[in-house]
DNA sequence: CACGAAATAGCAATCGATTGCAGACTTGCG
DNA sequence: CGCAAGTCTGCAATCGATTGCTATTTCGTG
């Protein structure tokens, strides 16, 4: 792809504009030219009742007039609170530079709605784990009133060690017995189970699992699954590692499919879009899903619809997540507790199984 | 398989951290403790050559053990500069509530790679403008050192408004003659014509066009779209508003494929999700792609490789557009002048046109 | 007319780190 | 031994808004 550059107009347009009346730098400025204090001018600023009503709404107007607005800086530094939440993704078994998976990007999406919402800020930190300390260094800036992880990833002990005397912290992921991180999370040994029983049910005997077992959350689909397997004595169930969004997912599962050489007739997916690739490529093999293969995602992303066969999949409920997320950071920025939710998956039936 | 940390391992080392004594608050009392002045901790921390080498390394050790990090508030206040860069979404015509196009959320994720890697931080504002502050605000805040604008939607007066004064502003989007803001952005009339131009060598003479032109972007791969098909006598394009991402899409596309009730041939979609859902839909009324219809998408998102069949697309170069924005906003912050930037769309022809 | 209460505005300390300047101390050399 | 040069450290001002406390004014009422 070439790039063209065009100048950039526009200089004379900036010079025109600094004919604003000079501009304001800080509030004490501001008081000099209403006659005022800096305290009054913070407190009509603040909207607060202590100053006259007609002398906060002319300082509000010459405000407004100048375009003036508070340095936020200097307000945090005073007010030790930021307004600011921390979203901290964890990449800490994925090779992959970027933040792809759609999974969190919905989550991310959707927190970013909430957060917005109750008027904090999001500040987003993507972290390729590589000491022990990255979460501290995020939640002892200072700069932050609360953090939320996005996914444990391989890192539960460094989160687990925060959370030990950082409160205000939520995760999404899985929860573990005794715990003290306070966790968002859908029962993923449930959702495996789900996914598995509904293959067996249709009378799939030879069943596959695509993911990667290295985050909790596959590992725990996994086990759910080979529970099920287990209990259906004649159904049998071979496991292979599959990376989550990343390039290497399509050739990684080519090479699956021909190891199993046909020796399979239903597909637990870690993912959707694991589900998605895995569909495209039995495809191209001439091989007809559900009919020779049934095949189940995971997540239930907007895409699973969009798809041909459209996705049978267990769905996390993201919005609620993200709902519960904050919810409880929320609360513990309050100095409340909150504990760890539990979202039950469901499955959705649809047409690849 | 997988090696798990013995979990009493890790809550030893946590009680051992924890007999650290009371915890230092600021660079005074660290300084109280090293036995010397607050600026002095300050250079030392910063590893400033003008503090002797011992005592530097004295009290960067003091710092580790009792976890002590300086405030970033503090810092910023100070310094007048807060290495974050703001990321802002400006969701102008959509009515959605939350970022859910997955082309804004993959760019999302490239800008956060960059920006990490230069080491700034990224606070994200997603705006839904009610007025025509809502730029002013996020820039005027003090809090930022620069800001990235993902998408004009319908705000480009406003945004030309504020980069006639605010310089360290970069925009993904098309470019106006004689703007005042520093966009990024691909050519997308060329890319439209691309589009149609491949469905016209294909034989395909009833075109139709799927994407909301409320956005500019949107407009212009319309208006490409349209100048092609018009130079090709015999061919025919009818143009049908169509939501980006949204829940009504399927049903607005459904409701497009019966009014045209066949007489069409080849499709041009705004973006590759309305592409797969119009296949899909194409696929459920048993209309085969590509050989009765022929679909195109615009992006090309990594999905579009997943899909059945694989789209044919026109690709925009999403790492190297966030490169490019990361680019100019840093000539900006350091005073340079950085012109826009337009890159040249590129047809990938797979499966679907 | 006087006194007290209520309403408003100002003063100055504070948040915590940074940094220019000056002073103290060391070292070297004549 | 003294002076200059060079190192290191401390002092104190600074960034800009907030807020407890105090001072002033206004107003109502006895």
């Amino acid at each position: 792809m070439t790039a063209r550059r065009s100048a950039c107009a526009g200089h004379a347009n900036y010079m025109d504009d600094v004919k604003k009346p000079g501009k304001i730098r800080n509030i004490a400025e501001l008081a000099r030219i209403a006659g005022v204090s800096a305290g009054t001018v913070s407190r009509a600023l603040a909207d607060k009742s202590l100053v006259n009503k007609e002398t906060r709404e002319r300082i509000q107007a010459l405000a407004r007039e100048h375009g003036f607005r508070p340095n936020q800086m200097a307000r945090r530094l005073r007010t030790q609170q930021t307004g600011v939440i921390g979203v901290v993704i964890p990449l800490g078994h994925e090779r992959r530079q970027h933040i792809s998976d759609p999974f969190f990007m919905t989550l991310f999406g959707y927190l970013a709605d909430e957060l917005t919402e109750s008027g904090h800020d999001l500040m987003l930190s993507r972290v390729i784990p590589g000491d022990d300390e990255w979460l501290d260094r995020i939640v002892d800036s200072g700069m932050l009133d609360g953090a939320l992880v996005i996914g444990q990833s391989n890192q539960f002990d460094v989160i687990e060690r925060v959370a030990e005397h950082y409160r205000p912290l939520v995760v999404w992921g899985s929860h573990r017995q005794g715990q003290a991180q306070c966790t968002v999370g859908v029962d993923n040994a449930a959702g495996g189970a789900l996914a598995a029983r509904r293959l067996l049910a249709r009378g799939a005997k030879r069943l596959a699992f695509f993911g990667d077992p290295n985050g909790p959350e596959i590992a725990e689909r996994q086990r759910g699954v080979e529970q099920e397997v287990a209990k259906a004595l004649d159904a049998s169930l071979v496991c292979f590692p599959t990376h989550l969004a990343s390039e290497e997912m399509a050739a990684q599962i080519a090479s699956h499919l021909a190891d199993l050489d046909g020796a399979v007739d239903g597909i637990v997916c870690a993912s959707d879009i694991i589900a998605m690739t895995t569909i495209r490529i039995l495809h191209e093999h001439g091989i007809s899903v559900p009919d020779q293969v049934a095949v189940t995602g995971f997540d239930d992303l907007p895409i699973a619809t969009r798809m041909v066969p459209q996705l049978t999949t267990v769905r996390q409920d993201i919005a609620a997540g993200a709902r519960a997320m904050v919810d409880a950071l929320r609360r513990r920025i309050a100095g409340e507790d909150a504990p760890s939710t539990i979202m039950q998956p469901e499955l959705i039936q649809r047409e690849s199984a």
